[in-house]
DNA sequence: CGAATTTGACCCGCGC
DNA sequence: GCGCGGGTCAAATTCG
């Protein structure tokens, strides 16, 4: 599966059917139009999110130069593109959950990781941005888990988890092979808690700065 | 010295 | 069944 998602993040295409949400931010905010949420709830809601807290974070900048922000001019080198795209959790259900906890033999440490290749999907997001800096600062606190040179492209791919404990937020970054100034970010999951940077916020955030976008 | 990152090994799913 | 490739683990290493 991942063979032709890859194939098709990589072109930033997806199939219709796996298209639960799409956004493009393309250079002139002011000719198109700002987000088209288009199906899944999950999805949605973690675009949403995830908006939310760029949109509150460093990138803010970067998202407000594309409104035609003030600061635009000095601000430009990193958000002059932005894509997003998700999937919904369904498309990437898996066929065979057959075997169950059938394993109870074998060592902690494999189960542990039989458990953690149990596939209940997360919905999916995956977004692209122009920067020169991979790693956005989207609000949460990442731990790298691995690094991966993937096939046909020249850039690892790196891993992340959320550092805070109970949530399971994964995300993956890697540069796109034909424009190494593009990267791409695809979370997996739903965070279950708020931005680190924004814990000393009283309100949610969410509501208030997705107007920025809807 | 604790936290974060690096990196090679390992596991599993999938296509042939 | 086998091999390939992506994803994860965890020991070693680096960083703050």
């Amino acid at each position: 599966m991942s063979s032709t998602s890859e194939a098709m993040l990589n072109q930033g295409l997806f199939q219709e059917q796996e298209l639960s949400f799409f956004s493009a931010f393309p250079q002139n905010m002011s000719s198109c139009p700002p987000l088209m949420a288009a199906g899944s709830d999950s999805a949605a809601n973690l675009s949403e999110t995830l908006l939310s807290s760029l949109n509150s974070q460093k990138h803010r900048q970067h998202l407000a130069s594309d409104f035609g922000g003030p600061q635009l001019l000095s601000l430009q080198r990193s958000g002059a593109n932005f894509w997003a795209w998700g999937e919904t959790s369904e498309c990437l259900g898996s066929k065979k959950m057959g075997v169950d906890h059938d394993h109870l033999g074998v060592s902690a440490m494999k189960m542990k990781r039989i458990k953690a290749r149990r596939k209940v999907r997360e919905p999916r997001f995956c977004f692209k941005t122009l920067s020169d800096v991979d790693v956005l600062d989207d609000g949460y606190k990442w731990r790298k888990y691995g690094q991966k040179v993937v096939k046909n492209t020249q850039h690892p791919r790196s891993y992340y988890r959320c550092t805070q404990d109970n949530c399971r937020v994964k995300k993956r970054v890697e540069r796109l092979a034909e424009d190494p100034r593009m990267v791409i970010t695809t979370y997996e999951g739903r965070h279950v808690h708020s931005p680190s940077h924004d814990l000393d916020d009283s309100r949610p955030p969410t509501s208030q700065l997705n107007n920025f976008f809807w």
